[in-house]
DNA sequence: GTCAACATTTTTGAATTCAATCTGGACATT
DNA sequence: AATGTCCAGATTGAATTCAAAAATGTTGAC
């Protein structure tokens, strides 16, 4: 590891292994063999584990280490309601005070969509979300939405998009689209609430999946 | 300092020392120094700094330390928005499933909140809030609004508890109290959402009282 | 007198070291 | 046999130490 930002970097690596299923939920996280794996010392090791914390993705215990500890279905369910909830009230505050410039954008956000490839189908999909809330005019929560997206969906939802959910969701994003385009509040809150719902459905599965090969893996020692 | 949590125990301190208006915002905070004077060592201070950067208290730069960065005025008021409408929306689905016994904790907590001292008015009132969305039944999304609160406006709040302002509160709570009861759940929501959006005024009025009296140390030095 | 290049000091980031706590097992007691 | 206690190894938490980067002050050329 070259240098600096270790911390950072460090819990950059450690969040991939862990979205990547190579420790059980509840797993310990040891200091020093992490530390030996990752070519750093135990400091920034630490401070990654606090990051990770914040992000729910670790849990710390004083003087007993810290352990994985996956966000729960229900936990990945209730907070993406919250999202939908947010999104539709700001989708429809951008509705309102939308220009025809900002209309413009969100089409060519949308059409990027169709033809990009897998690998940047979620930055897209992002950007359009972002596009579509950027109007209200609402900066920091949209900045919160960001870090809550990305702490509970990104990543999960990475590996496993198939061509028939993007299809879907590009059938969704057209159908709001043109809500936000006649200004149909109420339609667009509702579309874009189940959108949300629905495009948490990955990560909950993935979730109970890696719960279930833990399960096998139990059983069968 | 005695022993052990020592990266909690300081940031509560350094938040505390921060939210007194101790430090003027973007005030570099000098590992050192800080350490000395917190009786605690660089490694466990620097962790404080992580936690406090999550919250948005302090700002970090690789290799260039730390600095204060209240939140702004317009961050509060967009977050206190959010909260607004998310509270709404839980308050409403909690009134519809809440039981008898839901109820009668919550005229049990508006009760409590009118004889406690000043001392305990911010905890009561978190009480009140939690009581009137638990019905919903979203633990993770009240969760994720505790830290959210904790965040952005107990702290500020604590000192500038008017009476006037009390009594202004006591009674939204009460025609609060009064929409849940009968299930009213437009009026419900519209009611929470201005009381939380007017509660986020003295958290905007201290951070501008704090930029004025530094404004003004500054054109007198 | 101003500005740039260099040396010194300060401050941070990370490794190492030391002390306290926890874990697991052996042994004794009931 | 079950339970409780105590000791050794393992593991963490925090202080100290070391090296790199940034900030600051100084000197000298123009």
């Amino acid at each position: 590891m070259q240098r600096g930002q270790s911390a950072r970097q460090t819990a950059d690596r450690i969040r991939d292994m862990i979205l990547d299923g190579r420790f059980e939920d509840g797993a310990p996280l040891r200091q020093s063999r992490l530390a030996e794996e990752l070519g750093v010392s135990r400091v920034p090791l630490r401070e990654a584990f606090q990051l990770l914390e914040t992000e729910g993705l670790v849990a710390l215990r004083f003087n007993r280490g810290a352990i994985v500890s996956l966000p729960s279905p229900s936990e990945i369910e209730q907070l993406a309601e919250m999202r939908a909830q947010i999104e539709g009230w700001l989708a429809q505050m951008a509705a309102r005070y939308a220009t025809e410039a900002d209309i413009a954008k969100l089409e060519a956000a949308q059409a990027a969509m169709e033809t990009c490839s897998d690998e940047d189908w979620s930055r897209h999909n992002i950007a359009f979300h972002e596009a579509l809330l950027a109007p209200a005019n609402r900066p920091h929560v949209i900045e919160h939405l960001r870090a809550l997206h990305q702490r509970l969906f990104q990543r999960f939802g990475k590996p496993i998009i198939s061509v028939r959910a993007r299809q879907r969701q590009l059938r969704e994003h057209a159908e709001i689209l043109d809500c936000f385009r006649r200004c149909d509040g109420e339609a667009l809150a509702a579309h874009l609430e189940t959108h949300i719902i629905m495009s948490a459905r990955p990560a909950i599965d993935h979730i109970l999946n890696s719960r279930r090969s833990q399960n096998a893996s139990r059983s069968e020692s």
